[in-house]
RNA sequence: GUCCCCAUCGACUAGUGGCCCAGGUCAUCACCCUUUCACGGUGACGGCGGGGGUUCGAAUCCCCCUGGGGACGCCA
């Protein structure tokens, strides 16, 4: 009597985990397997640190494996931009790289035993004939892509074929009947083998195909967990009939709900920035990326929001990762980010910001060490990225002739009388002999108060002769980091126009 | 078209039959603080896709519909 269904689908994970061959003794082995066709991108790198995390909580191993099958499209480039987006992201490997283009002698091997075997064959149809009979198979329900006519070619027609100049591909033989997977994620998925076709498994140039190369290493590096995208349950069944046919030991499966753009549609190139890369450079913390990542798709019982990448390691579980596709939200990774600096003890921060100043165009030569340790302070908990930093604080590095002047603050600039309060503002602040936020700051409330005005009417047009922006830091801060002498410069520009 | 998967505020999610007229976080809005911005504080807005069952009781279980997604490559 199942009462409880769900528990009973636990109860037979568990079990299907434990005939899988895997016990808690074991060493856990997971892997990471990128095709170097481009950048890490957002989704690669969620896969990647899931894997990761699962290991390290484990006390397993994690694997990174190159699947370089596709000679055209694979570059070296692509390989250390992906390995250096790991790297930065703290996510380390214990084996590895391993290059599948550096294994096509183990595949053909294994193509050899399932010819030998007759469960694989030797298929002459060239791309255009395929093409034509997936038309065909799209038109009438009910028939696999692939209708299976080179099974049985006689040796004289091979050799007609060959002499025609055809190579050939080699074809899995897909018996009747039907497959199961079971997903750690998503429970018991069946699928009925006819509609699988018999997939290529060898292509035309040597080299194995995806779903061969995949099974094959995952059995010979011993890989005791797949969690990867759920783009590829579809190739689950293959993979598990391939390695059913070869004699090997199954994998436990998990398969990760997608990352989505804010069209629905799975993160691409066409969503703009989903390098890895990309967030490096502008400036986001691979802690926060990461605690961002994690929680696209998984979660704590009380939502916790923020947390480290060692508390991640203890607390994440592939139970708790949802089912559903999770779509990529950049202001919370922003906000994310944001907490993250905050959190940075300001020496950390001031290393950070401190490559991001050769960003700054027209930036003058040097700067204080003390003195650019206050500005990063001044702007700790105003940044989100360190590239935030850069356009803010942009005006502490400028001179006065390339500092730009906003519209807005221009506006402020232009109201009648404001010119003879600026006026008045120098001189008062020239005559300071302690150039301390505090001074400054009695200084002007004090002239405020002669002049009776507000101090805001002082404050608003100083700002901005001072940033060429309406905000900013604290205005008497800014005043005593400027210094006296920039402060009475930029004074007196704008006072000139 | 066929097969498979998924469905809670705008977004990420909590929720495993009564603690939920649904909780947290981001975003949005308001107020407080305040020289602007940010921070911080207080609060508001906002959701179980629809329809049938099962049950004393359903966001939670079942069925159908709808919607979204994936796969159907000599790409991985």
């Amino acid at each position: 009597m199942f009462s409880d269904f769900r528990a009973f689908v636990i109860k037979f994970l568990y079990c299907a985990f434990k005939s899988s061959g895997w016990r808690q003794e074991e060493v856990m082995r997971v892997r990471f397997a990128p095709a170097p066709t481009g950048y890490l991108h957002l989704g690669g790198a969620r896969t990647a640190l899931f894997n990761w995390l699962l290991a390290k909580q484990h006390q397993g191993k994690f694997i990174l494996r190159v699947e370089d099958t596709d000679i055209k499209r694979s570059t070296q480039e692509s390989v250390q931009v992906i390995l250096d987006s790991l790297n930065w992201l703290g996510i380390t490997w214990d084996e590895g790289p391993y290059f599948q283009s550096e294994r096509i002698h183990i595949y053909k091997e294994y193509i050899e035993k399932l010819l030998q075997e007759n469960k694989a064959y030797y298929c002459y149809c060239t791309p255009e004939e395929l093409k034509a009979q997936r038309q065909e198979a799209l038109e009438s329900p009910d028939r696999p892509a692939y209708d299976g006519r080179c099974q049985n070619l006689s040796l004289a027609q091979r050799q007609e074929y060959e002499s025609g100049g055809r190579k050939p591909v080699v074809r899995f033989q897909i018996l009747p009947g039907m497959t199961t997977v079971n997903d750690l994620i998503r429970g018991e998925l069946t699928f009925d083998n006819k509609l699988l076709g018999d997939f290529i498994i060898l292509k035309s140039d040597g080299m194995p195909t995806y779903n061969f190369a995949c099974i094959i290493d995952d059995a010979l590096m011993e890989i005791t967990h797949v969690i990867r995208g759920e783009d590829h349950i579809s190739n689950t069944p293959r993979q598990i009939l391939l390695s059913q046919a070869l004699g090997f030991k199954l994998p436990i499966f998990a398969h990760l709900p997608l990352i989505l753009g804010t069209d629905k549609t799975p993160l691409s190139k066409r969503h703009g920035d989903v390098a890895i890369g990309h967030y490096i450079q502008e400036g986001y913390l691979p802690e926060a990326l990461v605690n961002y990542l994690a929680l696209l798709g998984w979660s704590t019982s009380d939502s916790q929001q923020i947390i480290s990448g060692s508390e991640l390691v203890v607390k994440f579980s592939l139970e708790r990762v949802s089912k559903n596709p999770a779509i990529f939200d950049l202001e919370k990774l922003r906000w994310l980010n944001g907490e993250y600096i905050k959190g940075l003890d300001i020496d950390t921060l001031t290393g950070l910001c401190g490559k991001y100043l050769n960003k700054i165009e027209n930036r003058k030569s040097k700067i204080e060490n003390r003195k650019f340790k206050e500005i990063v302070r001044l702007f700790q908990e105003r940044m989100r990225t360190l590239g935030d930093f850069v356009e803010r604080a942009r005006f502490f590095f400028v001179d006065t002739g390339s500092l730009v002047y906003e519209p807005e603050a221009m506006t402020l600039l232009t109201k009648n009388g404001v010119s003879e309060i600026m006026e008045q503002v120098k001189t008062k602040l020239s005559q300071l002999s302690s150039f301390t936020p505090d001074s400054i700051e009695m200084c002007i409330r004090r002239l405020a108060e002669e002049l009776r005005i507000k101090a805001a009417d002082i404050i608003h047009p100083l700002r901005a002769a001072l940033t060429g922006s309406k905000v900013s830091p604290g205005i008497f801060e800014v005043v005593a980091l400027l210094g006296k002498k920039i402060v009475t410069e930029r004074i007196s520009k704008v006072l000139k126009n």
